[in-house]
DNA sequence: TTTATATTCAACCAATCGGTTGACCTTTGT
DNA sequence: ACAAAGGTCAACCGATTGGTTGAATATAAA
């Protein structure tokens, strides 16, 4: 819930975290078939999951005794642009990239946070 | 060195080194002078330094007696790429996205890589 | 040469991390 | 009613983290 960058950016360090983030990319799954492919406990995963979905990375919804775990993109905005603060997006012209990311219908977090 | 995912996400999760890297961006600076504005001993801002630069987010050449720092933004590239396979940027025309960087005198790592 | 400056090293500390196991709760199926 | 499945909880463990302090090292200045 406390989508801060370093909640997002410490979900992200952990290799395990990162893979199911890719999984869930492709589509929601519950927490036991998260588990599936890795090598260690279910509990471990469920502390993972916990940890994406403080994040705001995941969201978590409970159908039944199923837990359903789908990506939430859009927590990862905040630190991406952060993150091109840096970048080579230095001495880009931002207003032009504005323009751009707004030409491909891409909703910015300040413009957002005005509706 | 090792500059994985882990170890660049590791390393922007703490709010000192991110603030660090964020004065590197206006110049580079000396350890002690990195350290001046933080409440903490010189010693743990040595630490930070040494993560940040095993991140490769920064380099360190000691000259004299001074070891300065400077930023190396090209080490968050692996780490913005990564992140945008999740993000709005998802369904954003890429060529176009490549042409507008390209127009703003941009260079992609994979471009770089050919050189 | 002596002294101050810049920085790291080494040892230590409390807190946190990723992991385990076994008990537990809830929902579904027989 | 009973058993199985889906998850979490609580307690524990070893390793790592961010911090401290004091000593050590190297360079520069007096």
């Amino acid at each position: 819930m406390a989508a801060t960058l370093d909640t997002v950016f410490m979900a992200l360090a952990d290799p395990t975290r990162r893979a199911i983030l890719s999984m869930l990319l492709e589509d929601d799954m519950a927490v036991t078939d998260v588990a599936e492919p890795f090598a260690v406990s279910l509990a471990a995963i469920s502390k993972h999951l916990t940890v994406l979905a403080d994040a705001g990375l995941i969201s978590q919804e409970k159908r039944g005794r199923v837990k359903w775990c789908k990506l939430e993109p859009d927590a990862l905005r905040e630190a991406s642009v952060w993150m091109q603060g840096f970048g080579q997006m230095d001495g880009v012209d931002l207003d032009a990239f504005e323009q751009f990311l707004a030409s491909e219908g891409v909703i910015l977090a300040e413009e957002e946070a005005e509706q």
